[in-house]
DNA sequence: TTGTATGCGTTATCAC
DNA sequence: GTGATAACGCATACAA
């Protein structure tokens, strides 16, 4: 495989020289720039970033931690980020965390070892102080679920006023039995979203029943086993706020499995609007984040925090919108 | 930040023995040893890849292409690439292709410009030219979808046998009018399916009729087309067999629109058997590959290419399943 | 406008 | 067992 130095003796210049035509440097007779181009042809010569990341220390490689390619929740996210990252001269690697914070720490240690130029995360599972350690030493940026108080930046929604919105639209449906089906992970958007569900409840005077709180994973499974549990018994609520998609469309199924149909004795909310939202049957109402917004601002602060060492952290919250579906109907009165 | 002459200098010892030490030599009094560990403690020294991998003329990293993280089918596959890279000191960098062939070749240079060992293609887009041209210089490995004839490696299943047996289940149920919903990108394992089928109908005596047979994206979009087209007509058959669980899922939502209930009305088959499919209501009869098993062989044939230069090209072919849900049901006489 | 020389951080060869 | 040093491929300061 050629290198730089034949490149330079096959077109009878030096290694400045070729270089120079390889950063495109205004300083080249445009004579000599065709020498070197077409010797660079002739060899087939693709240029050794490992040689010229180790000069410019800089990779132009960014990491992107997500928890699972399996949760079609982050594409959009990626692609807006993917985007700005070519745009701009960077290309990103993304890697699976699988919620796994020694897994976390294996991709962490390759920004450590200079392979890439920072890491934006989609659910770190490291802790805020060790997110604000690394965040002192390299460009960080979070990216929908965060480390509240670590002084990183991040780029979200405001979960609050979405899960808020939600639960006001079941109560203005004319439901007054309204379940919430939670996690139980430490994710700063988790609380909030539960605290946006007590708020609308809070506001309109409803009594929260807390045999109708749940607390799932995420996933379908958790959905099912929640609404499994909560639908067997005679004193049911009429309505389920789920703050994910993928739990919402469980809870919808084991409705279904004990004969209650959604949304003639149920309405369910998601969260997220994850392209199956649309698919499923009944099709779900939920709120969407503008996931490729999200991603795009991630990885322009991302930018500004490399190309700005001293960059200060900041916090970007991105406007949501509830979709209105078939899954949620007026109470029955 | 500590590079490996300040270790030395640090630990009283010379670069070399810091590097030998770093690469576990058994050339080493534990005496020194003890030193070395203490000045990379003490330093907060992480070794830079870019000086390493320049040296070596490796990385230890693999390209793994994969059109869209956004489809789920991938995520399994990932999963197993992953942890046999893991166990064997590898990385693996995820790239997003969105099927488009530019993009593609973005990655590959990426390649060829020795930031990684070798390349994983989940859907090659380049042509089988293209691919045997790279594979002649740089380890290349094909996954599910592959490009025939192009004498590079691949890790697949039987599409033929698959696409047949889910299409003789249909006809033992009794099914005599059978639409396929195919495909028209150019990949073998569409025309083997679609082969498969014909052969099913072929052996049975039943004769195929053109107007069932459509054309999609791989996409829900494009099912749902297909049955509102299909579905229209008095003429219509009483199951289908469509080559993606979406397209299925795309269908069954599409002749719920029309009032046609699935199963008791029409029967249908998937493939891929995503998890959607499961979840689905009603839950989807498809072919489920050993998703994770194919990206574990990819893996290991890619190492082994990695390792051995003249390792020849290999295709292996694992044993699929076809998985009997809701979906399909016997036709009634 | 071009060439020479140096260094990025590491590993590997050789000598001791 | 350990150290000095060349080499990996490239970009760049300086000289010409």
């Amino acid at each position: 495989m050629a290198n730089i130095k034949e490149v330079a003796r096959y077109a009878g210049v030096s290694v400045a020289t070729v270089s120079r035509v390889l950063n495109d440097s205004p300083n080249v007779k445009s004579e000599t720039r065709e020498k070197v181009f077409s010797a660079i042809k002739e060899l087939g010569y693709q240029p050794n970033l490992l040689g010229r990341n180790l000069r410019r220390t800089r990779t132009n490689l960014v990491l992107v931690l997500l928890p699972s390619i399996a949760n079609p929740f982050y594409a959009a996210i990626v692609k807006g980020i993917e985007d700005v990252a070519h745009n701009n001269g960077y290309n990103i690697m993304l890697c699976n965390t699988e919620s796994n914070v020694e897994r976390e720490r294996l991709y962490i240690r390759l920004l450590k070892n200079k392979l890439a130029d920072g890491v934006i995360f989609l659910a770190p599972q490291i802790s805020a102080d060790e997110l604000t350690e690394l965040s002192l030493k390299y460009p960080v940026v979070q990216c929908c679920e965060y480390r509240e108080n670590a002084g990183v930046s991040h780029v979200s929604i405001d979960n609050f006023m979405a899960a808020y919105e939600a639960t006001k639209h079941l109560i203005r449906l004319g439901h007054k039995k309204i379940g919430l089906l939670s996690s139980d992970n430490d994710f700063i958007s988790t609380k909030q979203r539960e605290n946006g569900y007590r708020k609308a409840l809070e506001e309109y005077r409803i009594m929260l029943n807390k045999i109708w709180l749940g607390f799932g994973d995420y996933g379908y499974n958790s959905g099912y086993d929640y609404g499994s549990k909560l639908l067997g018994n005679d004193d049911r609520p009429t309505a389920v706020f789920a703050i994910s998609d993928l739990m919402a469309i469980g809870v919808i199924k084991a409705a279904a499995d004990k004969g209650i149909t959604v949304p003639d004795d149920l309405s369910v909310v998601g969260f997220d609007n994850i392209s199956y939202a649309y698919m499923h049957t009944p099709s779900l109402t939920t709120i969407s984040q503008p996931r490729y917004d999200i991603g795009e601002a991630a990885m322009k602060l991302m930018l500004a925090h490399i190309n700005e060492p001293d960059y200060p952290p900041c916090s970007l919250i991105l406007k949501h919108q509830l979709v209105l579906r078939e899954s949620t109907q007026a109470a029955k009165s």
